[in-house]
DNA sequence: CTCTTTATATGATGCTGATCATGTAAATTC
DNA sequence: GAATTTACATGATCAGCATCATATAAAGAG
């Protein structure tokens, strides 16, 4: 049966939601065609109506992420302008984002899997981490451009990294130890 | 055809490496047992002599690139005995680790497949990290244990989190300056 | 209102991969 | 060295999954 043109749009939209949130949860290789289209309420037969493959999916996907992502960052960011660095510290390395990967850092989520992905994927990963460096300069402290551009993508590394670790381990306290330990480096130290 | 015992507790070892290796370039998904068989010169239908399932072999491999992992640090800091920490900084945050996923950490290389990964897998991360920070506490300054295990959960951190980000994005410049930003902050501040 | 277009549904198709069944020849055992 | 065990090979089974073919009913054009 046929959509409205508007209806279309509104399913492609909520198939690339749904697939960015069903990735980071289960991975590339964890979630196929039809449980994305059944997710949304569709079947599988429409998708290649809508995307070239699964491939290009995940890269589309992917860059929704990094969007999403951005845009919790800067919505953290205005939630305490006076300390706008910790805020997204505190965000970034609460037990709520490692809890539900779905709908947070994408690196943190797919990026051992994404190093291995497509030329598509692989470019969206390059512009949302380009994309997340930026925005982290802007608030980091350093007396020239380049020392906070480097400082921000030190941040950066180890905020993806302490999620990375914390979503690793099987022990709750030893998880909680990773990201206080972040979180305590990363406010105390301004190099 | 049988084989001696010791052949076969040899070719067992093989499949643990091979499986390690091939684990870490390809992630779990991205390499079947008949792969792992035929890498070491055997067939799939042994397989289940050795291992009771994959994921037997996935958290038994994983185990066992954190040992390696952890000898190629310890060699690291024993080449290097006057600036342990920088010779580990170093080694990890190398374009030659970055290129070389199937001999280097885990973490980097299967960190958020793990997170996904069943029970014996997770457990098996869980030991390799408290080892590996065991490992780093003694080559971190600091005033109290205390503050070097903080720091040194920090550090490594970092490293994997620039491992990753490096490892993702497509744009060779961008690598490595990622790499050198990381490797930049860890060795000037000494929280 | 009729005709055409098309977004989605239903139902193949073909491949890959985990696991199991059975055979075989070489190693152990006695 | 005969009997037995067993590590591995060959080949099947079964399920999951990407992709394609065809049908259908609703949207949009006239």
């Amino acid at each position: 049966m046929r959509v409205s043109r508007e209806q279309m749009a509104e399913n492609r939209e909520r198939i690339l939601d749904t697939a960015a949130t069903l990735f980071r949860e289960r991975g590339f290789d964890g979630v196929g065609v039809a449980d994305v289209m059944k997710a949304v309420g569709l079947t599988h037969g429409g998708f290649y109506g809508h995307f070239s493959s699964k491939d290009d999916l995940a890269a589309q996907a992917l860059g929704r992420a990094f969007v999403h992502s951005g845009q919790s960052a800067a919505e953290a960011r205005a939630s305490e302008p006076q300390a706008p660095r910790r805020a997204i510290i505190d965000r970034y390395l609460s037990p709520a984002h490692r809890d539900d990967p779905g709908h947070g850092c994408p690196v943190a989520a797919l990026g051992s899997d994404t190093a291995r992905q497509g030329e598509a994927s692989r470019l969206a990963a390059t512009e949302g981490v380009r994309a997340a460096i930026k925005g982290l300069c802007a608030i980091t402290p350093g007396a020239t451009a380049d020392e906070r551009r480097t400082s921000a993508i030190a941040s950066y590394a180890t905020l993806v990294g302490a999620l990375v670790l914390a979503r690793m381990v099987d022990d709750a306290a030893l998880s909680d130890e990773i990201l206080a330990a972040a979180r305590a480096e990363l406010c105390s130290a301004e190099a």
